[in-house]
DNA sequence: TCTAAACTCTCCCCTAACAGGAAGGTAAAG
DNA sequence: CTTTACCTTCCTGTTAGGGGAGAGTTTAGA
């Protein structure tokens, strides 16, 4: 199956594709009188299974770890779960961190009157100046 | 005061004060004869400014707006706020994905028994193949 | 005063994960 | 046979700087 066909059927970007093989992560076929590459349907679900992977914010050397592990019949579950459970946290520390910058901003907007005046506790929050020399 | 003195009393790195002056974020005096950058206090200050609103998530050319804001004495607090309140509801939206992400993971992860045996639900969920042709 | 360390400069390459586009070859449809 | 759709490589751009080379400058200590 060509590039096109292939992209369409892991519902990835044929530059995503293209980008995988330039990258040695799912390397199709070549076809040497033309050069195109040439996808088989296992290629097409190893695609599929890196974009969903990346969809659930695995970064593509993840997935490439991720790949491995789901290539290897003699695997056990418990590296895919430390893997997964790791990511987990990662997310957990992220929502954190969103959720203190949220607050933050939330508070100085709440303090704002949002006026046609120009004070703004916003900016004054943003300029505390503290110049030490 | 030179760059480095500058970079500290903003709690950013050299690098990341050079390449704020390279894009005309807040650009410096120039001694001629050395070449070296010159940083007055305001400029300390906008450094500082911009600091703050980065570790806020906002992006660099975000900065340029609030800084521009910031020095625009006939500005309205309320152009802030917008801003402001713009970016909470960016932020608020990475929440929901990324909890959702968190959500999907965890159901995974519930299934899988992370033993030495090769069958993982995690595994057989990311690669769930369905191709059409 | 001399020297060595610390500081600064510019320039170039690297990151992640592709997107956009140019120039040119190939395939499929009418 | 021609047009259109598809494919190729190559180059540049994106975000926000980091790392390091090579060369000039400043400063502190002996």
């Amino acid at each position: 199956m060509k590039i096109g066909k292939a992209a369409q059927h892991a519902g990835l970007s044929v530059k995503t594709v293209r980008y995988y093989a330039d990258i040695d992560l799912v390397r199709p076929a070549i076809d040497t009188a033309t050069g195109y590459r040439d996808y088989t349907d296992e290629d097409i679900a190893r695609l599929q299974f890196v974009g969903k992977a990346r969809r659930f914010d695995f970064s593509v050397s993840e997935c490439r770890e991720l790949l491995n592990l789901y290539q290897d019949k003699e695997r056990s579950s418990s590296e895919v779960k430390m893997l997964t459970v790791e990511k987990i946290n990662e997310i957990d520390t992220k929502l954190a961190e969103l959720q203190e910058l949220k607050d933050q901003l939330n508070h100085l907007v709440q303090q704002c009157s949002g006026d046609e005046r120009p004070d703004c506790p916003i900016l004054d929050a943003l300029s505390a100046q503290n110049i030490k020399r």
